[in-house]
DNA sequence: TCCTACATTGGACTTTGTCTAAGTCAAGAA
DNA sequence: TTCTTGACTTAGACAAAGTCCAATGTAGGA
């Protein structure tokens, strides 16, 4: 993650300490955080860190293209470090764990030209929903 | 749409003046309310209609599975009473303008089994992300 | 070290949705 | 037809998620 760090500077972002610890939380590939839970684990590193600039620098991260914005339920989105390897999402309906997977094929291809209606389509989200080994079992 | 009236009257449904303007502003199949939306319209033609009903209307339309609850930004869900065919969403990223879309080939087959870590898989939402003819032109 | 443009802060505000207590009414019973 | 009753509706308070702003702080170049 300090390679994000260093990319994002090259871009010309300040290094604060408060990019820094979000940046921090963020690490790890199979996180998906809500920006709530972000400021909450971001503030047991910096305690003075505010909603606003964990919102900010959120956004700022999904417009550089180095985290996702995920919303798999309508509530809370959720912020997916893993983006610069395309997946998509595999959403237990019962207790909301969400997992990346990799469906086989090109899913975009599955969309017929005369099924576009003149759009220039550039990417596709996919969430599969079920229900995961715990709550099946439960 | 009076067939649907029918039909909840059948599941002993109580047919309120409510209930049937929020039926009669979901007709149609290419409509993408948000509840919002769907309120504004209900108070064209029943002005003391209140947003709770509105709410718990399409609330249980939803588990009926008379129409589909779809989130494709984020913000406010919308509401697409095209819920018996089975379909998925084209959206301009840039005004939000929603389609409904027929890909080809059997989206759930395509999340092979190594890649589903036990769940039991039951559906699958796709959204497609593009720029309409419209934005792409302006 | 100093400057300043960029970043952060806290709190007010907005949007979207949920909940509740009190009143209303659809539809079956008589 | 009128009565009865439990389901339905209402207004408004409340909650969650996110945005905005003016005042303050600071990273990093000169």
């Amino acid at each position: 993650m300090s390679d994000l760090l260093e990319r994002l500077r090259g871009r010309g972002w300040r290094l604060t300490a408060q990019r820094r610890v979000v940046a921090e939380v963020l690490d790890g590939d199979h996180v998906h955080y809500t920006a709530d839970e972000v400021h909450a684990r971001a503030a047991d590193l910096l305690p003075e860190i505010s909603r606003a600039t964990v919102y900010n620098t959120l956004g700022e991260l999904v417009s550089l293209g180095e985290i996702m914005e995920v919303s798999t339920d309508g509530r809370a989105k959720r912020y997916d470090p893993n983006a610069h390897h395309a997946h998509q999402h595999l959403v237990c309906s019962q207790c909301g764990t969400i997992r990346d997977v990799h469906p086989s094929g090109d899913l975009l291809a599955e969309l017929p030209p005369e099924e576009r209606f003149g759009f220039q389509v550039a990417a596709v989200e996919v969430t599969y929903r079920g229900l995961c080994p715990n709550c099946a079992a439960g």
